[in-house]
DNA sequence: CGAGATTCATGTGAAGTATACCTTTAGGCTTAA
DNA sequence: AAGCCTAAAGGTATACTTCACATGAATCTCGTA
């Protein structure tokens, strides 16, 4: 009986027609033919790449915009046009693109040069080398015949908050280790003020040009939705208004293309999924919580294990209590928890850390200030959405195998 | 009453440790001549 | 004797701990008006 409902379901389901003809052009990573209300840029990155293809040494460059301004999306479309103009010239270059955010990828000196060795197909071990002898990889990789090498650090602001600018200093002057090959340097940053805070010794070599990519504008961001919705949904399936909605959500804070992209795509798959035909104004609203949901609900899931619990001291503990909370009281309720799934409790210097990093991720938001004469602590508070605490909290429990009692509500 | 000293609770930097992983080296065993 | 495997030695990155000092405003102290 279930068997026969379930295969009328699927019947259905492929029965039922698609608001969607191509949902991956609403995805951040697809690649579009042509790039709208960027000209500016990619002609300004052109003309400074250029000289690649005629054997010179471009200067290093340094892109900056907020998020969702088309920068990734940018560099790599030119970076790929390039490089199919240096194949047609018979130019060997080679285009290395990386994001520093990626936690356990790209987040420390030695894992980035790691990755990028990886990229020319050299094993480099997670761990257990000199950091100088990956290095040494990495170089005899580039330098094996002579090329062009582009790398792309996307987020580099990210990386450098961590771990220092002495790693794009090493980058900056690979070119004088090499005797075959060239490099040169593309930083992505989304924090404008990146650069200043930089050694001058770095900042005047990463930004020999700078490009700044401003924000769309509603009309800007109108014109990208619909370009790409008349090509990912059938036809007349979004209702009017819905795409001006759209772009106004976004550029009410600072226009991030990205951000209405994937408004619009989850609005479709939400309508699709109630059985609508049309995509209405409704369906808009819906999506913008369920975005900010998954995203908050993927984030937290992937912490590792001591900063879930860590983060699940912090939501309980804001919930029984009305007043702010501090590290002091956080930290006393985490030892109690470890103790309960007998776990052995990191030192409160840990914590501390643990605390101000998920503060970096968003998930929770931490001020220190000075009480006078009650010491000096971390005023923390929850940043994520009241409806969604429930979630984050039995996602928790179910990872981390806890058993909650009554008393902690 | 007010300037300066004191105080508290924890932030924060530096150095040390445990762990997991790497390469190299040396010894022992097998194999083939 | 040469070749191969294994285990020990010696080395590294990373996550965490230990130690010690820094912070900064509420509170206290004490001289002064």
């Amino acid at each position: 009986m279930q068997e026969k409902k379930l295969g009328k379901f699927f019947k259905n389901y492929v029965g039922k027609k698609s608001l969607f003809v191509n949902k991956s052009v609403l995805q951040a990573s697809y690649m579009p033919n042509e790039i709208n209300h960027r000209d500016e840029q990619i002609e300004q990155l052109a003309s400074i790449l250029a000289p690649t293809l005629r054997g010179d040494l471009p200067s290093n460059l340094f892109v900056y915009g907020k998020t969702g301004t088309g920068k990734t999306l940018t560099v790599k479309y030119v970076s790929e046009q390039l490089n199919k103009s240096a194949e047609e010239e018979k130019v060997l270059m080679e285009v290395v693109y990386l994001n520093c955010k990626l936690k356990k990828i790209a987040d420390t000196e030695y894992r980035l040069v790691a990755q990028m060795a990886r990229h020319f197909g050299k094993a480099i071990p997670p761990t257990g080398l000199p950091t100088d002898e990956v290095y040494n990889v990495f170089y005899k990789a580039l330098d094996e015949e002579k090329k062009f090498v582009l790398i792309i650090l996307d987020e580099i602001d990210q990386l450098v908050k961590k771990i220092g600018d002495e790693l794009i200093y090493n980058l900056t002057r690979i070119n004088s280790e090499l005797k075959n090959s060239n490099v040169s340097l593309i930083g992505i940053s989304n924090d404008l003020t990146f650069v200043n805070n930089l050694d001058p010794r770095v900042k005047s070599s990463l930004s020999e040009e700078e490009i700044l990519f401003p924000p769309y504008n509603a009309i800007q961001i109108q014109d990208i939705l619909r370009k790409r919705s008349k090509i990912a949904f059938q036809p007349k399936v979004i209702k009017e208004g819905v795409i001006e909605k759209c772009a106004a959500y976004a550029a009410r804070d600072h226009g991030d293309a990205r951000r209405a992209l994937e408004l619009l795509r989850v609005a479709g798959e939400l309508a699709e999924r109630k059985n609508n035909k049309i995509v209405k104004i409704e369906h808009l609203d819906s999506a913008e919580n369920k975005i900010e949901k998954d995203r908050i609900l993927e984030l937290v899931r992937s912490q590792p294990k001591q900063f879930q619990i860590t983060l699940y001291a912090i939501i309980l503990k804001n919930s029984l209590q009305k007043e702010k909370v501090y590290t002091g009281e956080i930290y006393d309720y985490y030892k109690k928890i470890c103790n309960e799934i007998s776990l052995r409790p990191l030192t409160q210097r840990r914590v501390s850390d643990i605390i101000a990093e998920l503060d970096m991720l968003g998930v929770i938001n931490g001020r220190v200030l000075s009480k006078g004469r009650y010491g000096r602590t971390r005023e923390i508070s929850l940043s994520v959405p009241k409806f969604i605490e429930p979630k984050i909290i039995e996602i928790l429990e179910e990872n981390l195998e806890i058993e909650r009692k009554n008393e902690l509500f």
